[in-house]
RNA sequence: GGACGAUUAGCUCAGCUGGUAGAGCAUUCGCUUGACGUGCGAAGGGUCACAGGUUCGAGUCCUGUAUCGUCCACCA
């Protein structure tokens, strides 16, 4: 048999292992009609740098699942790719730039956007290569990128077919404008920050009233060089008089309109607004109601342009300084107050949004919200856990239509031309080349370029080859699970569901399964800035893939945050090396080259094999439920506690004992059970797995394919189950005394029992003998003489006297059992209940009524064994 | 303002459909010649945030309160 090192050693062995899984094509989607597809699209990272934790916690997630379901025999598809995630690699891009000092606009838009695919071409390789590190089992051949030829042409497609559809169109907004970033933003885009700020009361003079003055408050006093009018509440009776006068802007001296309009609220500064209807949501609003007039004073950069007079140049902020200035000069200024703001920030450089009006382009969200709302209320899509369903539904019932254009130049242009002629706007399928009105060669293309998001939202079928009608699209289409943090719901996910929706119309998965971010030891958000992230391949590299895997699966709940620690990484490296070891033992101690059950089982055998049978369902069922963790967990505690601390103990004796038959035996089950629970232990550490499993006797040729345990009856060995735990608490019980009277563990106590007892337990249960095997006591009967002097007596070399009912604690034995038993019984109590309610017996479903019978029959045959548990343990005692 | 989550051992967290509290790390004690010291055996440590309610029985279900956190909306 192979020699394996002593310890295990990742390093030398996760490279080796993911190139033949690789070369065997071990990872490859095969459309296979005799399978179910299983499918899994992975979120794609963005290249604008390199993985992070939250991207190895999302990537484990979906190879566990992937794995778990290529093993059950789906023909599972893990399709991978990478975003090309608009502003924030043109920002990464731009800053290169500037260390050369230069800017895009030096380079141009053809020359720029090179740059940005060369950038695209190194840092998309390296995540590749970092996810296969982590072991992830996707099918590279079919890796996309966003702004790949096929995505390119899904999204025109859609671009036009919404277009047509009147779903897309070109309107003026307020929209979210980063000055920084030189672009608009959605309302997803802009992320709220409170921040201390003041409260201007500014005195603009109504026109015909001397010394009249309405008095308006702002956070933002800059933008009143764009005011055209002033509103009050039409049921304020402080301004009755004032509706239908004006006023005089100072500075600008522009006379404005004192309106009246629902909107203000009177308990509000002094229930007077100032109107800025280029600048302010609300504000546009009531402007059209009103016909204000919409007076933009800043540009593209922030700073106030032609038509805010003197200030022209300056920035927004510096206008704000200077104005106040002047209006307080001018004795305009009434106060300023202290007042708390929450401001839109820019998502990605965190400088404040300006609202401004712009014309922009925008997806009418109402009419595709519906069908986006009716699949998840209807539950073709589920959210899990559960509670991120109203999240999703409450942003999708208030959804507001989305701004798709950006003033950035990396990205899908946007396929409209317009025409200088007849000013008609041409969108089309293909590059236009002239204008479809009136057929003018004078037409220019939009500048713009779509939101990183419209591409996104495509992804679950644009993939698969959507808009062709591939093979791959019907057989792997819907995708099945799609796994990601809940920061990004809105972003994404509610996207890709309205788009599935309307462009296949079918949901793109069943089930969003909903993570949570993973954060440093003290809570916070892992981010460069604080320069607290830890680096998933720094955690390979000290402990190995596998165990950086079943830490970021285990210890927390699903859509929960997470916090990691690296003391963890530690003490999962020692799992994966404490089964390394197991494993060695096992292979010392083989002589047969076949792995299979023998015939003979004795009462430790079956107790293992009924163990793990169970651990085998209950790791099934939690991982159908996407409780990952949980059943990582179960595995864990199988493997530590079960096999390495109770089944190889026990059978130590017998494996180096004479008896040809026992010893085979022994073996035959070490090896079944150890093969069978790396294939549950897969999914969860890849690497280690296979590496042993290889070196193990099996059947086929990677354990990767191998076939998932399933449960099986015949391995359901409850009677010899209850009894082991018997014997395995007793054997506890040696060692708690053995322990307390400091017996050294070198010496062997001699355990005297009474010799009428004796066979009163050989011929109940084989205590003795396992005692015997685990090697803890030598056993023997004690003469009637000395009967009465063996409570808890020691001598010098180690003899152990103790009484039996000590030994066996008896009657806390029954008290155990008879709990267990009485939750049996009224568990059994009450799904018969169950079973004798008509109404449930109507409604329910057949397979529920099922399943609730078969639980009833298991639970008469546990109640029946622990009966006679029970009484076993009376004769005794 | 609305919604959601958290509150359990010194720390970080599990605990499914209600049945005498669990893990990892940390602490203390005891163990080394054969799978593993990246190990083995033990021990200490918790009125499960608080107050009510339902129940034979509540960490678990219901109501309310407090503290922390997150998201959404937003009044200039």
């Amino acid at each position: 048999m192979k020699e394996l090192p002593k310890v295990y050693d990742p390093k030398s062995v996760e490279k080796k292992i993911y190139d033949m899984w690789v070369d065997n094509g071990c990872f490859k989607g095969v459309r296979d009609p005799e399978k179910k597809p299983f499918t899994i699209v992975m979120p794609p990272p963005n290249v604008t740098g390199q993985l992070h934790m939250g991207h190895a916690m999302d990537a484990a997630l979906q190879d566990i699942l992937i794995r778990f379901k290529r093993m059950q025999g789906y023909a599972a598809l893990w399709l991978p790719g990478v975003d090309h995630a608009g502003i924030a690699t043109q920002i990464k891009v731009e800053e290169e730039l500037r260390k050369e000092g230069l800017t895009r606009y030096d380079l141009g838009r053809e020359k720029f956007l090179e740059r940005v695919w060369d950038w695209k071409q190194k840092y998309g390789d390296r995540i590749v290569e970092q996810q296969k590190q982590l072991g992830a089992s996707c099918d590279w051949d079919r890796a996309r990128f966003t702004m790949d030829e096929g995505c390119s042409k899904a999204v025109r497609e859609v671009f036009v077919n919404l277009y047509e559809k009147g779903l897309i169109y070109k309107g003026s907004r307020i929209i979210n404008w980063c000055p920084h970033c030189v672009t608009a933003l959605s309302d997803a885009e802009v992320e709220y920050q409170d921040k201390p700020g003041h409260l201007w009361h500014l005195k603009y003079p109504v026109v015909g009233e001397d010394g009249r003055y309405v008095i308006v408050a702002t956070s933002r006093p800059e933008t009143m060089l764009g005011d055209s009018g002033v509103a009050v509440n039409p049921n304020d009776e402080r301004y009755q008089d004032l509706i239908g006068k004006t006023c005089m802007l100072p500075i600008m001296n522009r006379e404005i309109p004192i309106v009246a309009d629902e909107y203000v609220d009177m308990e509000f500064g002094t229930g007077c607004v100032k109107m800025t209807p280029a600048h302010d949501p609300n504000d546009f609003e009531v402007g059209m109601r009103h016909n204000l007039e919409i007076i933009r004073v800043l540009d593209d950069n922030g700073k106030v342009n032609e038509l805010g007079g003197k200030y022209q140049g300056l920035d927004r902020y510096e206008a704000r300084k200077a104005i106040v200035n002047e209006l307080d000069e001018m004795g305009l200024l009434e106060k300023i107050e202290e007042h708390a703001h929450n401001v839109g920030t820019c998502y990605r450089c965190h400088n404040d949004v300006e609202p401004i009006i712009s014309a922009q382009w925008f997806v009418k969200m109402k009419p595709l919200a519906e069908e986006a709302i009716r699949v998840v209320k209807e539950g073709e899509t589920k959210f899990v856990p559960e509670r991120f369903t109203t999240t999703y539904l409450n942003w999708m019932e208030n959804v507001r239509d989305w701004c798709i254009s950006r003033q950035l130049w990396w990205g899908h242009q946007i396929p409209a031309w317009y025409c200088a002629e007849c000013g008609h706007v041409t969108v089309s399928r293909d590059d236009a080349t002239e204008c479809e009105k009136c057929h003018s060669k004078n037409i220019t293309r939009d500048e713009d370029v779509l939101d990183t998001w419209f591409s996104s939202a495509l992804w679950p079928f644009e993939t698969l080859g959507w808009p062709e009608n591939t093979e791959d699209l019907d057989y792997f289409y819907p995708t099945d699970v799609l796994v990601t943090g809940y920061d990004i719901i809105f972003f994404w996910v509610a996207r890709m569901i309205f788009s599935g929706c309307e462009q296949m119309k079918k949901t793109p998965f069943h089930t969003v399964l909903i993570h949570g971010l993973v954060r440093d030891g003290k809570g916070r958000k892992m981010s460069k800035s604080l320069g607290n992230g830890i680096d998933p391949l720094e955690m390979i590299d000290q402990f190995g893939s596998d165990a950086l895997r079943f830490n970021l699966v285990t210890g927390n709940s699903p859509g929960n945050d997470m916090r990691f620690y690296t003391e963890r990484c530690e003490a999962m490296r020692n799992f994966a090396n404490k089964i390394w070891n197991a494993s060695r033992f096992v292979m010392m101690n083989l002589s047969i080259d076949k792995c299979e059950l023998p015939e003979k089982l004795e009462a430790e055998d079956k107790w293992i094999i009924s163990k793990f049978n169970r651990v085998a369902q209950e790791v099934t069922e939690n991982m159908e439920k996407y409780e990952l963790g949980i059943a990582a967990q179960k595995v864990y505690d199988f493997i530590w506690d079960a096999y390495c601390d109770w089944y190889i103990e026990l059978t130590k004796t017998r494996l180096q004992g004479d008896d040809d038959e026992s010893k085979i035996g022994a073996q035959k089950v070490l090896c079944w059970v150890l093969t069978e629970t790396l294939k549950l232990l897969h999914p969860f550490m890849p690497f280690l797995t296979e590496e042993i499993w290889q070196a193990l006797p099996h059947e086929g040729d990677f354990l990767i394919t191998s076939a998932w345990p399933v449960y099986n009856p015949e391995y359901d060995f409850a009677q010899e189950e209850a009894e082991m735990e018997c014997i395995m608490s007793a054997i506890s019980a040696v060692r708690t005394i053995r322990s307390e009277k400091n017996v050294p563990p070198s010496k062997k106590p001699h355990l005297y029992v009474e010799t009428d007892k004796v066979e009163a337990f050989e011929s109940g249960i084989p205590f003795l003998k396992k005692l015997a095997y685990a090697s803890e006591v030598t056993v023997s009967a004690a003469t009637p003489e000395n009967a009465g002097e063996m409570v808890a007596a020691i001598t010098t070399d180690a003899k152990l006297y103790m009484p039996l009912a000590e030994l066996l604690d008896v009657a806390k034995e029954i008290e155990r059992i008879n709990k267990e038993l009485k939750k049996a019984q009224t568990d059994y109590d009450r799904i018969n209940g169950k079973l004798s309610n008509e109404g449930f017996l109507a409604k329910a479903p057949e397979q529920v009524v099922a399943a609730e019978r078969e639980k009833a029959a298991k639970l008469n045959a546990l109640i029946e064994n622990l009966t006679q548990s029970i009484k076993n343990l009376e004769a005794i005692g």
